[in-house]
DNA sequence: GTGAAAGCGCTAACAT
DNA sequence: ATGTTAGCGCTTTCAC
């Protein structure tokens, strides 16, 4: 039913030889055929099967994401920004995104299995990675070309962006330091994840440089979540000594201790400084305003696809790790 | 260098057609020699070529979602939780899920058709639709297989789900007005989208039916966004009889309008009652908590692939067009 | 119950 | 500069 390369090779007295060839670019067909082909072809309606040229190429013409997520409603708004990156770079470069959703787990495994084996992708985008992360481990092995966002604990070498959370968060510490907070707690992300290992890092590199001793119980876990967020930071509040800062290690942690902070009437900005990581949208409506280490997701997500796309044109990379610095902004939460 | 049929068939001296009709279950082949099958090519770690598979039966397995945004960032909560719930309804379908980014224009028409003709997905779920809606019309036109969230108003039938926005609102505005709320202001969506037409629609009927005149200034434009949201109550605010009551399209435009209300020094839920449409999990963390008319997006993600999956498959649908209520969540925004 | 063979639509050696 | 040919890996008649 549909137009085939047959049918314009026919319709114009030519070989499909030359029609593929004239419609790739090649230099070896007359300017005047090549214009004839397109034009007919487009004609025609004329549109390239792309099972047919995949099978052919070897090659998929298209690169994955899974988003790593444990919950149906996967709220952040920091892969939504992510994916709309991805896609449209993707797209720009004539390539499709596919996209999944796994908690890290069994189920995991299998869809990256299911992509690497099937060819389906030709190459795979990683974020949040685990300080031991068996994804690389898995790809590195297999061959199978990706980058990540943020690196791992692994002593294996591959094309990555991260942002630097551990020089953030100190530079948030300092900068909390500087507002006269002395008790300054942190509520983590899971400890598996290495942006916990570095946001944590960098958050004990803070007060050591302002010269406040590091106190565990100040330090609490959440998920990443508003929810998470929530709930650490009651436990924190409702310490003998509470803290009068409290650092979430995203947006949606901080958001969720703002909401525990009002529930125990405190004015945040006032009574408790909060401040997160990532400058998500919301983190500007909130009340008050939220201060932040902004990261261009948008852009990070571009570029990462950038790189791994000329990873797959087997093209050498400009620069093959890339470490960016987050942008401080500071708001009301923080006090001001 | 993968494991192909063949080298499945070669080690188990059958030949390909064999194992193809093992591998896919067909009961002419002998109950040993599938098992023999089966375990050899798991052993040989065998995966089917999608793209041959694919040439061969015309089919990508695949459906496509064009993300509807008009900016980089669509930190739409809506879509995150929908393309969630797509991806894992397709997945567990064993079809793939394709996502790109697309604001209304030209660039969108470019993408449905390079899909749609390059036949790079099987289907496709469409969102936010319009009351003239090319995409229905070019589907519908082409015999192209597409469900959508939300009808048009144009005469063409197609499955979909609908959330009914134009009852949620209705409701709405009569809880509103049982608080004596009188000046009820409503801020839309864009006039060329259906739910704006049917959010406006139940406005206008819940003031009818609660005997309010419904009165043009109280109406005003935001872009289903937070930022729209604050814009478009800014103005309301500062009219000179002011409504007590502000209902946006959407969570995200309440949100951008409880802030504008904070800017003036009113305490939402006591000096402003404000209430969206959605149910984000935003709207359970703002200050105070947002009144929202929820929709289970998740579940209308997976629904509506599996209407889309059922009519690839030529499966008749046990309904083609579902009706379904949002929910009214009452919470501290709207007083009480 | 199993196999041989054709062909999906395209690209790329290898002619000419 | 253009054409011939051989597959890519799979499914599916059609024989046996």
């Amino acid at each position: 039913m549909p137009v085939t390369i047959r049918d314009v090779a026919k319709r114009l007295k030519l070989s499909i030889t030359t029609v593929s060839r004239a419609l790739d670019g090649y230099d070896d067909v007359a300017a005047e055929t090549r214009e004839r082909v397109i034009r007919v072809a487009r004609e025609m309606g004329y549109v390239p099967s792309r099972a047919a040229r995949q099978l052919r190429r070897q090659r998929a013409d298209a690169i994955g994401y899974i988003i790593p997520t444990s919950k149906p409603r996967f709220a952040d708004p920091f892969f939504s920004e992510f994916i709309a990156g991805l896609g449209d770079e993707a797209a720009s470069r004539h390539f499709d995104l596919l996209v999944s959703t796994a908690s890290p787990g069994e189920a995991e495994g299998q869809m990256y299995e299911r992509w690497t084996q099937s060819k389906r992708v030709d190459g795979l985008v990683l974020s949040r990675m685990r300080l031991n992360d068996w994804r690389v481990e898995y790809l590195a092995q297999m061959g199978f070309p990706f980058v990540t966002l943020g690196r791992t604990a692994m002593p294996i070498d591959h094309p990555y962006i991260e942002v630097d959370g551990r020089a953030g968060f100190a530079a948030l510490v300092r900068h909390l330091a500087a507002w006269e907070h002395r008790r300054i707690a942190y509520i983590g992300a899971p400890p598996d994840l290495k942006l916990q290992a570095d946001r944590l890092a960098g958050y004990r590199a803070g007060l050591e440089a302002v010269g406040i001793a590091f106190d565990d119980a100040l330090v609490a876990e959440g998920h990443l979540t508003r929810v998470g967020g929530y709930e650490a930071a009651r436990l924190l509040l409702s310490l003998p000594e509470p803290p009068t800062a409290l650092i979430g290690a995203n947006d949606l942690t901080a958001i969720g201790a703002m909401r525990a902070a009002r529930e125990r009437g405190l004015i945040v900005g006032r009574d408790l400084a909060v401040a997160g990581f990532d400058g998500i949208e919301d983190a500007e409506h909130t009340q008050p305003p939220l201060t932040t280490l902004n990261q261009p997701v948008y852009e990070l997500a571009r570029r990462l696809v950038s790189m791994l796309l000329s990873l797959l044109d087997g093209e050498p990379l400009a620069e093959r790790h890339i470490l960016l610095q987050p942008e401080l902004i500071v708001r009301e939460s923080t006090g001001g």
